[in-house]
DNA sequence: CCGCATCCGGGGCGATACTG
DNA sequence: CAGTATCGCCCCGGATGCGG
């Protein structure tokens, strides 16, 4: 995209993030170094040439970087830089923003992905003020599920499975993300989807979203006029 | 912009925001009320179709609305609404994270907005923690000034000037962000520009600039990968 | 198979002109 | 002042090809 020639902050961070797909692109390397292929697949509908031009502006950005895998792949691998990194909180924030769009559910013809609500947990759950509990979460059942790990405060989400999780969630990714958000609330949800595991880990579970529903919420933080 | 068409938060984020120049005139919105022309004004080099066609799209979304102004005014107004102040943390995590690339001052050809250095200073002043002082620091000199109201842990700021303000701090938008993001120290500020008012005044600024540095710092909430 | 580069319609964007 | 209308152009989307 061309650039917007002003000299003012968001200006210029549109100028680095503002094309499409670029912020989906940091969205997928978020959670996991990726193959070409695996941004591509994340990405359903970009042409092959803008993403190999996405990958550059990026890289020329400081916000993503190529390295040559160890040995066993044998492949090259994209990853966030730690300037990339310090870009989650302002995605997050969007997400946080846009999840009452996503009470309607999928629209016909909507891709899905676990990873996708595994970035939306982060938004949710991570970050400053993250609950001090100890816990483990299994969420999603077929095709990409995801651990959310929370460990004193600390909020780690990824992909995979955890047989040893503390709760599991099980349930389409319109129910995990009504959860997550709060437009669930945490008794709707254990009518309408599986949530397995000890009753004190239940508990805890319902905690952790209860305070985060709570706390911060958006509307105190935008101030007067 | 064509959605992207994925069951996703940030990506039906963007399906709203991520058109060209559609945050740009929530910036604008984000300080006062605007006619038509003045949104325009900001946007330096957008098609006038394209104003018409994104505040359209805005206003469909929920996020801009449009009124008719009271008497004295002869026109129409357009303002956010709930749901689109509600952007602005979102948009100030933007901001944060785009400072760095300020330091380097203005491109030969920038254009150059007073209020948009009053959205970065509501980015890094404004938000819950802060500061609990009490004081009001008038900012920029010719065209365009800014009052910035620190009034017990609420932060609102304002195109305008205020002849009773605590502090003046005359220089340009570089100098001014430099100082609001702390790219630049307050003791190097100091010899780079003009800051007037009394000497427990300067003090109270130095203390609020410095403690919303030192606190929430983005890579303690990026987290462990 | 992976990581692109190339080619080619179509539509979003930029610039200007025009109107109530 | 507040838009609408028009016209190139370039970016984007989709397909194919090709070297490693």
């Amino acid at each position: 995209m061309k650039s917007y020639h002003q000299y003012c902050a968001l200006a210029r961070g549109l100028d680095v993030l503002g094309d499409r797909w670029s912020m989906l692109i940091i969205r997928e390397l978020s959670l996991r170094d990726c193959r070409y292929t695996d941004i591509r697949d994340g990405l359903p509908g970009i042409a092959s040439n803008l993403l190999a031009e996405r990958l550059r502006e990026l890289s020329h950005a400081g916000v993503v970087e190529r390295y040559e895998s160890p040995k066993p792949i044998a492949s090259a691998l994209y990853r966030l830089t730690l300037r990339g990194r310090e870009l989650l909180p302002a995605m997050h924030a969007i997400v946080r923003w846009a999840s009452p769009l996503m009470v309607s559910g999928p629209a016909d013809g909507d891709h899905e992905r676990g990873r996708w609500t595994a970035f939306a947990a982060d938004a949710f759950l991570g970050g400053p003020g993250a609950d001090a509990t100890t816990l483990s979460v299994q969420m999603g059942d077929d095709e990409e599920p995801i651990v959310i790990d929370i460990a004193a405060g600390d909020v780690s989400v990824r992909i995979g499975t955890d047989d040893h999780a503390d709760v599991r969630v099980h349930g389409s990714n319109w129910m995990q993300l009504g959860l997550l958000s709060g437009e669930l609330s945490f008794s709707e949800a254990t009518r309408l989807i599986e949530i397995t595991g000890s009753r004190t880990a239940v508990r805890k579970l319902r905690g952790v979203l209860h305070r985060r529903r709570t706390v911060g919420s958006p509307i105190a933080a935008v101030g007067g006029r």
